[in-house]
DNA sequence: ATTGACTTGTGTATTAATTACACATATAAT
DNA sequence: ATTATATGTGTAATTAATACACAAGTCAAT
């Protein structure tokens, strides 16, 4: 077979995740210390090696999870980066994925056998990264602009109970604008998507907020 | 470094190109018929192996042409096929492609070092294909369908002058819809995408169409 | 030359969706 | 009690999408 043609041989492919969060209004993403080298020291988006025995998907949660501690459901395709020369040590095809989690929510593994650290980065205060996570990173918010539309998405940042304003906020940080509040609310709530808990919460510390959760069964669907 | 490591040893990357063309108003896709071992016989989606020396794309716009003798602008990233047992000979990540041409305009090659033949298939009615490609063909015309609406895409199919009812039979083939000409029209003109040519071309036989073109350096936009 | 069949081109009225906009209410802090 | 702040609510104006019918250019048949 083709495996010992040196066209073909020494390549490999290299997973990485862009996860996305918002915290008090700010959009940040996650990214961990580097303990090896090459890059030794710098920060990356979290990521690695595909193994032989994984598929794709499971070598990005299984990547996820050792270097950060984090399952990320609703994990998505982002894009493929495939220059020949993105990688110092050998061949790698590079495939980045995308999710977002609600930082709060979960607990992060500071340190792991190959990362001395991890953190959530504003996404406008990124340190210099290794290989081309700057540019991953920079494609990924692009197409988070793009996704954050879907439901089920947003799912993935409130599972339990949200306030519309909450829900809003997410919108405005992640797209960089901003909406009306009476129309957001009309148009979130024609979407036949969420419901009324009945139940309040305070999202910003005055008036109480509605709880809303969203409804089982629900097909995805675009948002705004 | 992490090339003898067995964990990593023996990856390889497949590229390969869903190519779609409308034909009298049916949506058709390219498959060759494979002249080699594994799937000898069998129609598959034309591809092949990434090799080391050049990057994804790059190796996707060799292996099209390589197979099929066509350059394909405007190609894009659809998918990446991640399974383990994917590919029978040794662990393929397969990365699709997506792109749409005018079969009318170029010239296929039949016949080449790996293919003992190429046509165009109605995705009504599409053979047995090689190694996963029936799952990755499907998953292009989902996505063939959510691209259609980018003027970029129309544009690769209509390079210099088409009529209106022209692309509004690509779209309703596409799409699997029919829309109502003069909105249809409205919509188009109403974008600032294309111009006329103050030419009229037959389309369909009988009364003549006008002609329209692409505007120069205009911005991609969604069309429906 | 006339007729019939076919396809293209055109405008308006209706409906639906989006946008713009102002005030009352609940809570916390003083 | 007063003040500050964030939440909740309805309606009018604008814009976009949809529904719909007839005239005109070409070709083929007579």
């Amino acid at each position: 077979m083709e495996t010992n043609n040196p066209k073909y041989k020494g390549q490999g492919i290299h997973v990485m995740a862009a996860i996305f969060t918002v915290d008090h209004g700010i959009t940040k993403v996650l990214l961990v210390e580097r303990r090896n080298e090459p890059f030794y020291g710098m920060w990356a988006l979290p990521g690695g090696a595909l193994y032989n025995d994984e598929s794709v998907e499971d070598g990005m949660n299984r990547e996820l999870l050792e270097k950060t501690g984090l399952t990320v459901p609703n994990l998505r395709l982002c894009n493929v980066f495939g220059r020949v020369d993105r990688s110092p040590c050998m061949r790698m095809v590079g495939v980045s994925y995308l999710g977002v989690i609600d930082r709060f929510k979960v607990q992060l593994l500071t340190s792991t056998l190959k990362t001395s650290n991890a953190d959530w980065f504003s996404i406008e205060d990124i340190p210099p990264l290794a290989y081309d996570h700057e540019e991953i990173l920079k494609d990924a918010l692009e197409k988070l602009k793009e996704n954050i539309v879907e439901s089920d998405l947003l799912e993935t940042l409130f599972p339990k109970e949200f306030t519309l304003p909450e829900v809003q906020k997410v919108y405005e940080s992640i797209l960089g604008v901003t909406y009306d509040r009476r129309n957001f609310r009309k148009k979130m709530l024609s979407l036949d998507l969420i419901e009324d808990t009945n139940q309040t919460a305070k999202f910003e510390g005055k008036k109480p907020a509605k709880l809303y959760r969203f409804k089982k069964g629900r097909k995805q669907k675009r948002i705004l």
